[in-house]
DNA sequence: TTTTAATCGAGACGGTACGTCGCGTCTTGTT
DNA sequence: AACAAGACGCGACGTACCGTCTCGATTAAAA
């Protein structure tokens, strides 16, 4: 969604475009995703309207871009003894990382992806599918190792587990407790594993 | 949010309330929340902006009591003999009633409401949590009379369930396939019914 | 303008009317007219619109009804040993009556009656031609007692001497200094008198 | 009051300024001051708002530059052998100018200038004061060569003579007959020329 | 004493216009 | 080409007043 530009002429300034995305990621933060407008990030950045079109379509896209550069390096995935201890540590990085200004951001972007298709893609080639076809492979290596039970179905597993992540953030608007991580992954695996 | 007013002047007009919600809910469906505006609104319906602005703080607003108006009785609860039956013909009715283009409405209502805690509120009150209430009480009672577990934790297991629907609507954009609904009641319930 | 109706029923209470007279006028005094909307004066004193409109068409007619009630009385006529005296004491009531404040409300009142042919007549009727009509009778008594000459055209002395000072409240926007009352009419009347 | 801006960026176009100004102008002569809204000017033009508030800051400051543009020709001031001559020829241009429409129109501009300083200043600064320094000179001309009596005061003179034209189109809202010209120099000159 | 008729407060209502914000596109001159 | 600057058409916003209307509650003279 960037930087890629015929040969001739002048070259687009990289430091422009980390700049216009700095902005954007300020004031989204400051003030939510509407105080994030393509006029106010020219305006601060003292970049030229003109130079953020070339690089975006919309402000919620560079939001977007600037958050996902931001949130993907906090949501490791590392991949521990068994797929549930794996799980809990992966979904634990994913609820820290939106606690607080951060997940208030990703409401407001997931909320804009709902009536923006370059959003959703990107919203969700970018975080959710990469990361859910990591735990998809994970649970075919625990079934193939026979730590899972042979009809332990991910999409169902996965659906569960992801869905009451974002159901708290998205629908209940419900803070996460201490407890919540390890019973939402119990719950959704309960009598799937073969160790006791 | 609405024709609650004192007693004196003249009184609001219910006629007009109701084709206000009625004409933002045809534009809604039929250009997507972005197309009901309330200046639209007022064209289309004959009224002028202000009586709109009297009754309603903003287009989204009218379209989301239009909505839950048109939702709620679609989305039936109704006891059955054990909580598993009820909790699948509640969610099946859910699921039914957000196929095509009004879960597209409720997308983008629900994200709407990310950004504005009216939309927000009425969403939660007047949608999510009445239901919620039943089914916890459908859980207790199912507890009573040893149905379920005593450490069935209706929380947990509700926010799996509800978690798993929203998520297939709001961030994975999955539809909702023949088995979905009986998959993850039966997952999330896993070892807590008495019965075989 | 005002409290003329037929006798049955409920009278019109007397009181109200100059209640809002009042209210109006402070209103435009303080903020000038466009400060004194039928909105306001409602609001500012406890009566409602309809009681208002029942009384007056507009809220630029309240304003000039109480202002020409305040003014009338400041512009004393009375005539003094000749026609020079009497028209120079005289103006000089008007000058003094308009001195700030008031000359600003009536510019603003003027003003408005360039677009408003309901305040023309009232302006017209209940402020200029009342004056003119007593100085051009005075005329008359002047030329018959010989202390003026014959040919003296009341009409054209009278647009000088109040269209210079009109003039400079509406059109140049000039204060009035202290020898301008004489010298205008001294000018105005040059060769006129039969004395020296 | 418009195109004076920097080098930078697209510059306004004049087209477009020429053409507000004529629909604005337009309009007002149809349908009074009250006529030409911005809103109007913007249908009728096919100009949007936000290029009309770029220039001005509201609708009447379009209509009174229009009409100073197109008004200011008409006034030939063209100097003649006498002073009372030259003023003759000069109200009489004056007077012809304002009679019809075009006077209605002023009319409509010097009574919302009451309330607004800007127009106030504009009608003043370009069209008032232009006009009454050229006569000015022309009496320190006349006087220096004998033509008018040294005593003569330029802005007493010039305040009934204008005042006198003013007057009748504001206040008293009388036509001009054919002799008033004459009538109302002559008498504000009279005894200051030295020639018989 | 009961009508009857107008007044009064409150506030709804359809309108018109306001002035502003943000959009995405365009046209300048400069780098 | 890219870039800063800013013009431009467009659509919508939320607000202010307008003058009219519909309520229920007074108030006074006529029946």
């Amino acid at each position: 969604m960037e930087d890629v530009v015929g040969t001739k002429g002048r070259p687009r300034d990289p430091e422009t475009t980390r700049l216009i995305q700095k902005v954007a990621l300020d004031l989204a933060y400051s003030g939510g995703i509407g105080n994030a407008t393509v006029e106010r990030i020219a305006e601060h950045s003292g970049v030229a309207k003109t130079t953020i079109y070339r690089r975006w379509p919309n402000a919620a896209s560079i939001v977007m871009d600037g958050f996902l550069d931001e949130i993907g390096p906090l949501i490791v995935y590392d991949e521990k003894r068994s797929i549930v201890t794996t799980l809990k540590s992966n979904i634990r990085h994913l609820v820290n990382a939106l606690k607080g200004r951060r997940g208030d951001l990703l409401r407001h972007l997931v909320g804009a992806a709902q009536t923006n298709d370059e959003l959703r893609e990107a919203f969700l080639h970018q975080l959710i599918e990469p990361r859910r076809t990591l735990a998809r492979e994970a649970f075919q290596r625990a079934i193939a190792r026979t730590e899972l039970r042979a009809e332990a179905d991910a999409e169902i597993i996965l659906d569960l587990i992801y869905g009451a992540v974002y159901y708290r953030l998205f629908v209940s608007f419900a803070p996460f407790h201490a407890k919540f991580v390890d019973q939402i992954v119990d719950r959704a695996f309960h009598g799937m594993t073969t160790d006791p």
